[in-house]
Formats: C-alpha cells, sequence, structure tokens
RNA sequence: GCUCCUAUCGUCUAGAGGCCUAGGACGGAGCCCUCUCACGGCUUUAACCCCGGUUCGAAUCCGGGUAGGAGCGCCA
C-alpha cells in the first residue's frame, strides 16, 4: 500500500520546534515506505493568518531540509468552491443541515450547561428527525450549516501511537462545518482535505484527538474510508511546562541562530519520543529506514539543552567539514567577520570542532584568525604576561621570523625546541604565545594554531605583546 | 464540570510476564590523558507514582486511586 502522509500548520507564527517534530516524522514516515510527503497551509482563518507566517514555516522547513513532495503547497482559502461543492452535497444528502440558532443563544445554552456541571455541546435544537417540527427560521439571518453526527454506537480510533480509543457517540455534538457567512470550518476543510490529497496517514499533535472521532463521522457521511492516525505527543519545555512564547517556544530559525546544524536538530528531535534500542545517532538514511510508530511515546517529553547541545557536538566532531561550511560561515558574518581574509574554514572547522559544542561557540573562538584582536582578555593577560614572559616572547619572535617553511610541524620544533632550550615546559611558553595572538588563553594546540594564523599576523602580533611592556 | 490521554534514573528512553540485584544516552561526581580549552578512556551517581487483583512469578496484564496534560468556539 503506498503511503501519503502530510504537515499542515496553520500559518499564524513561526514552525516551532513541536511543529518541526511532527513535520520530522510525517517526513520520515512517507520516506521509509517510498510515498508522498505532502505539504498544506491551513489559512482559513483569514484573521490571523500572515503571509509573513507563510514564509517563516517554509524558511525552517527548508533549513531542515524538509521538503514537500507536492509541486506547490495547496491552501485551503483556494479551495472554498470545493468545499462549497461538498457542503451542498452535504445538505442534499441530509447528513447536513441548517441551524439558525443566534450566537447568543448559543452562549447561553453553553453557561447553563456548565452551570449544571454538563459537557457543553449543541442541544440539536434545528436537527431535522423523523417527526420531529422544526422551528421557523428567523427572517433575515442567515444560518450556519452543522453536521448531522450520528447517536448510535461509538467511534473506535486505533491510533498508531496510542492505541485503541473509544468514543461514545453521543459525546459528539453536531459540529458547525460552514458558518453563517458559509465559509467552512477547520475540522470540515481538514477532512476534505485529506481525502482529495489521498493522505493515508493523519500525523498530528495529540491535541486533535478529541477531533478525530467527529472527523472519522464526516468521513463516513461522505463515503469514505477514514486514514491511519498518528497523534504525537507535545514537547514541553526543560521545566516540564507547556512551551509558551514566554519560554523556549522559539522558532526553528532560532536555534540556527543558537549555534545548531540542522541535521542535529532533526536527530535531536527524531529521539524525542522515538526510540530505536540504544542507538542515539542517526543519519538522515537510518531515520528514514528505521522511523515506525511502535516506538513513538505516547507521553509527552521535555526538550533538554544540554542533550540537545551534546547531538549538536556529536555532528560537529563528525560530519564532513564542508557540509558545516556554510553554517559557520554565516556564524562568523553575522558577527561582522570578513572571512576571506584568513585561512580556510575547512581547515578552521577541524581544529575547532572538537572543542565547541555550538557554531556560535566556534564563530567566537575562531574570530581571531580573521580580524585583528580587539584586545587581550585582562584576566589572561594578566596571568601570563609577566616582564620574563614577554622577553620570551621577543626572542621567539626573532626564531620564527627565520623559520625558512611555516608549517605546523616547523612550528612544532620551533616551539618545543624553544621551550626545551629554555628549560621551561611548553605550557609556560604556549601560554603567554596564546594570549598574544589570539587574545585569550584558549585556542586549538598551538602549532596549528600560529600556521592557521600565518606567519605576517603571527609575528606582527607578537612583536605587538612583547613591546606591551 | 464532562470526555479523552499520559505515568521507569534530574532529562530522553530500553523493557511487549521469568533474560531486570532494571540496560543505554545526556547531565552530575571522581580518576587517567594533556601546551590551554577540549576530545578520548575508565569508574561512579540515580528510577519502575500509590493501593489492590490475576499469576508459581509483574516495571510489564486488570481494577481503583493520585498526579500531570489535552479537548469541550460561527479558532485552527
Amino acid at each position: 500500500m503506498s503511503v501519503t502522509t502530510r504537515f499542515a500548520p496553520s500559518p499564524t507564527g513561526f514552525l516551532h520546534i513541536g511543529g518541526a517534530r511532527t513535520a520530522l516524522f510525517s517526513y520520515l514516515y512517507a520516506k521509509r515506505f517510498n510515498g508522498q510527503f505532502l505539504l498544506r497551509i491551513e489559512d482559513t482563518d483569514r484573521e490571523r493568518s500572515t503571509q509573513e507566517a507563510v514564509d517563516a514555516i517554509f524558511e525552517g522547513m527548508a533549513w531542515l531540509g524538509l521538503h514537500g513532495d507536492n509541486k506547490a503547497p495547496i491552501y485551503q482559502t483556494q479551495r472554498f468552491d470545493r468545499y462549497k461543492e461538498v457542503i451542498a452535497q452535504m445538505l442534499a444528502a441530509g447528513t447536513a443541515y441548517h441551524c439558525y440558532a443566534s450566537k447568543e443563544e448559543l452562549d447561553a445554552l453553553r453557561a447553563e450547561q456548565m452551570a449544571n456541571k454538563q459537557k457543553p455541546r449543541y442541544d440539536g435544537r434545528w436537527r431535522p428527525e423523523a417527526g420531529k417540527l422544526l422551528p421557523t427560521p428567523p427572517a433575515g439571518v442567515n444560518p450556519v450549516v452543522r453536521f448531522r453526527n450520528p447517536t448510535e454506537g461509538e467511534v473506535v480510533l486505533n491510533d498508531l501511537i496510542k492505541g485503541t480509543i473509544t468514543f461514545a457517540s453521543d459525546e459528539l455534538d453536531d459540529l458547525i462545518i460552514a458558518r453563517a457567512d458559509g465559509t467552512p470550518t477547520y475540522n470540515f476543510c481538514v477532512v476534505v482535505d485529506d481525502m482529495d490529497m489521498g493522505v493515508t496517514h493523519v500525523i498530528r499533535g495529540d491535541d486533535h484527538v478529541n477531533n478525530t472521532p467527529r472527523q472519522i463521522n464526516i468521513l463516513r457521511a461522505l463515503g469514505a474510508t477514514p486514514p491511519a492516525y498518528a497523534h504525537v505527543s507535545m514537547i514541553l519545555g526543560s521545566d516540564g511546562a507547556k512551551l509558551s512564547k514566554r519560554h523556549g517556544a522559539l522558532g526553528v530559525m532560532e536555534y540556527r541562530s543558537m549555534g545548531f546544524l540542522p541535521e542535529a536538530l532533526l536527530n535531536y528531535l527524531v529521539r524525542l519520543g522515538w526510540s530505536h534500542g540504544d542507538q542515539e545517532l542517526f543519519t538522515r538514511e537510518e531515520m528514514i529506514a528505521k522511523f515506525d510508530f511502535d516506538h513513538v511515546s505516547a507521553s509527552p517529553a521535555r526538550f533538554d539543552m544540554e542533550k540537545a547541545w551534546w547531538v549538536n557536538h556529536q555532528y560537529l566532531k563528525s560530519v564532513d567539514p564542508s557540509v558545516v561550511v556554510p553554517e559557520f560561515q554565516w556564524h562568523l558574518e553575522k558577527i561582522g567577520v570578513d572571512v576571506s581574509q584568513g585561512p580556510s574554514l575547512t581547515a578552521v572547522i577541524e581544529q575547532q570542532r572538537e572543542r565547541c559544542r555550538s557554531l556560535v561557540e566556534m564563530a567566537e573562538k575562531s574570530k581571531f584568525f580573521f580580524a585583528e584582536l580587539d584586545g587581550y582578555n585582562e584576566k589572561d593577560a594578566a596571568k601570563h604576561f609577566n616582564p620574563a614572559a614577554l622577553a620570551l616572547l621577543a626572542e621567539l619572535r626573532g626564531q620564527l621570523e627565520a623559520l625558512p617553511e611555516w608549517t605546523t610541524e616547523a612550528l612544532h620544533a620551533a616551539v618545543n625546541g624553544f621551550a626545551e632550550a629554555k628549560g621551561l615546559g611548553l605550557g609556560k611558553i604556549a601560554q603567554p604565545i596564546r594570549v598574544a595572538v589570539c587574545g585569550m588563553a584558549v585556542s586549538p594546540p598551538i602549532d596549528a594554531t600560529l600556521f592557521l594564523l600565518g606567519r605576517t599576523r603571527t609575528l606582527a602580533r607578537l612583536a605587538a605583546a612583547a613591546g606591551s611592556a
């Protein structure tokens, strides 16, 4: 059986981390079965939907490399004719009916039911029944259209993640499928779209579980076979609270700014709620080959930054440097570094990746390779720039200047030989050099650092430091 | 209030009745390595929400609590 999944965000904000994971699961499941992963924009709420949000979502998806298989995403606002057609069909078939109850009337009904400790629901006052006398439609009122929900039996949902969930039909009231102005509502559009798009697996947040039985009933009323459902639990903040704008509810592009590699974020996300034995790291191919719903947890998971950083570090260390280059360059440029004036980014990445968990950190720690020093770290200078050390730097500078070739090996021999000749541990000389050329006491191995920095910059900075005494 | 969902180390999880004196990973602690910061290696820390039941045997099955969460719109 071919598999078709979809990701259907409503464009009211950026692509957040929970949405990204839902999209990832949908993507992986479709790819696993050589199926289709479709994109749909649920923009029927014209008040809240914006083009900026649509763009932000696409930007996030593109950065993560989660591409839809449809040429152009489907927009619900472009399908109104189709929805009207289906509503007309249902009205004609008697599976939907007009309701003239006013909002005030409905509000009063809800208030009364709440007061009686009942679940608020439509009481069916305009629902046609055999032998029932309907009220006279009030003049000048545009009716809404309601779905005529079956009242007998139960709806059984075999959720791929949560297992079997049963709903009693009489718990379900007659929901509105078209507003008084004729525009269709969410639960209805979803059903028609999924049916028309041939969606076989609906993968979405578990806040939709309670909508599912109604959607199944509409599908049945339309004579369609309901798809399989997988309701993914939500992602919580590290404090266990729901992610809100105030804390943690960041767009995926924020994670880029923080210094994550897209494939690392994906890897962290796929392991949040899903597992494959003890395996922590997966290439995209492995994710596709191994992803399944049997091992997706039904309970919500907290987002743990520490673990996410660990995963990011694993990627930085193991991935081919060429895939890191574009992101690294983006971060360097973001802090105003001109990457044309310095060593190759690949070489810098190879030296720095062991000691950086994020690209922000890597950019900060590599700035000195490309830009002039803006002073020395005060504590480091105070500790390592004593008169004796500065005299050593001046002396070493002379030896380096005379070096016939500027290679890591030659520099290694020169610096180590110098320390040995002076009867000093390497640390005694390497640390002052670091502060002099890097501005701080932390850098890759000293030979590699000097090599990457280059002869001109190294000699100039040693001279500047020695002369600062 | 009603309906629905969830519950193993601090966190993510393995676990589909005996393989569990509960495994892995992140984090924490310690040791080793070491020119700084790191990497790496080793050791260690810490959990089956509670109460009943089924069974020779339960983290695993059932029931009831408790605690979290979601939904109950002419929002999506």
